[in-house]
DNA sequence: CGATCCGTTGACATCGGTCAACGGACGTGG
DNA sequence: CCACGTCCGTTGACCGATGTCAACGGATCG
């Protein structure tokens, strides 16, 4: 039983699944569907009906503006979930879009039924998944509000080569990423042109190379240094953080939020 | 036996309780616990033990980055829960901790495994309530990526409006909001000079009042136009939204993203 | 062979950050 | 009860990061 699936590769490695799972998924698996790029799969406001797999590809939720300005909230590669929750959704809030040419598994409401509530390591490894992209979406909002547009780069490029190792589509340093700068751009709350020169600026720090199409990360040290970027995230395993200090510091201690035991009252 | 503790507005509004449901939830929520003003209630890196409900005052989910500066990743107020997923959770990955002085109640995993176990009303309220969080979570991404510093400051205070009104703590367009700029700033990604400076350009534009511990807003529906707010996200019912376009406008049509069927594939 | 779309570059504008100062509110300790 | 320290809101002057606008060339595709 090959486990180079995507899909997987990435459940089996946050939750233990027995040999039966894998087959279950992995007939669910079988007969993927190629998607064109730049092609919504589930649009805002549509009520979802059943759950997708993206399998090969880039895929990516976003929100379009009244002012008709783009904000990617979240990258989808192979081996992602869509629609864990399809059953309590009545309206999507956001769409969901392929960025390059995919391949995508359609889940119909009873198969994921099925998949839930008779395979509880899928079910486990596909929560711990959605936690994974909810903690996913809080470092992006660290990225967007208070990191430097370089920084955010640099943040977005490392998380992409951690997630697609993590699938087998990249190697200890490169991989494939054809998007293109204005989606980088959506993604990360800039202007193509300024996407462009931060880009630049990067490769002459010689953190990376590539055109685009394909990256090659020079210095993973490096870059990450530069990102200030810690898996941790996007694995549940556990890690050493820094001091949870309350207030920026270089303000007096004073101001370091005070620690609770929260004393059971119960 | 009287609804008007937040908890019991909020999730009944969610999903239908039985009776037994909701003396179930009085009783858990029976000994709140005072936390003063600027505390951890769980810190990054913990291990969370439980869950724990805001019962009253403001606290939130925040970031610290290396070189201090702060990101506060959602705000919550009372009714709001924290730890659904805490038995899958080995590391927390962001910290939570009260901005006013706030009482809370601790839910031991025991009392948590029973709620989620024997109640199944309580269960799906739960699992709603926390699918709106993702849901803020994604406009607070736009709010970041996308919108000028002025609009980011209306969308967060037509949120909290509509947030804090759902759960009896606000009139018609009026609340207490007890949060220092700087807090506002390190939600909305700005300085907090500049939030003072964004404050008072929204009340020479006659949309807000107060001076920051209290808020009234003049004119809510100007407000939430000024912010590109739509509320359907806090709630989960059907609403329109605008077409969902691909690329930004003002680009040629053929950039429009497609729509796809997804021919079922098993 | 023409349309597009994308990446690239330059000149320029501006939003929002930085730094610094001050006053009021509040709490604390003498 | 007063004096002091701290935190917060407010303001001004200044600056820099990032957006805007515009142009161009190469690639791709029909």
């Amino acid at each position: 039983m090959p486990d180079h699936h995507p899909l997987l590769r990435k459940l089996a490695a946050l939750s233990p699944l027995s040999v039966e799972e894998r087959h279950v998924l992995a007939r669910v698996v079988a007969h993927p569907v190629a998607i064109p790029a730049r092609t919504d799969l589930v649009r805002d406001g549509d009520q979802p009906r059943g759950a997708f797999i993206v399998v090969e590809g880039i895929a990516c939720r976003y929100k379009i503006l009244l002012d008709g300005a783009r904000q990617v909230l979240a990258f989808l590669v192979p081996g992602d979930f869509v629609g864990l929750d399809a059953d309590v959704v009545d309206t999507m809030d956001h769409a969901v879009g392929t960025l390059t040419p995919c391949c995508v598994v359609d889940i119909p409401p009873l198969t994921m039924r099925n998949l839930l509530d008779n395979h509880p390591g899928i079910a486990r490894a596909l929560r711990i998944a959605a936690l994974a992209e909810a903690a996913t979406a809080r470092q992006w909002l660290v990225n967007l509000g208070r990191r430097p547009c370089e920084q955010r780069l640099a943040h977005v490029l490392c998380e992409m080569l951690v997630r697609l190792r993590s699938v087998g589509l990249a190697s200890a340093a490169e991989y494939r990423f054809p998007l293109t700068q204005i989606d980088l751009a959506d993604a990360t709350g800039m202007t193509s042109v300024h996407v462009n020169r931060s880009l630049q600026a990067l490769r002459a720090r010689g953190l990376i190379e590539g055109q685009g199409r394909s990256i090659v990360i020079r210095d993973v040290a490096a870059l990450e240094a530069v990102a200030d970027f810690d898996p941790g995230y996007l694995r549940q395993a556990a890690r050493l953080q820094p001091e949870s200090l309350a207030r920026r510091p270089g303000l007096p201690a004073g101001g370091a939020f005070r620690e609770t035991g929260l004393p059971a009252a119960t």
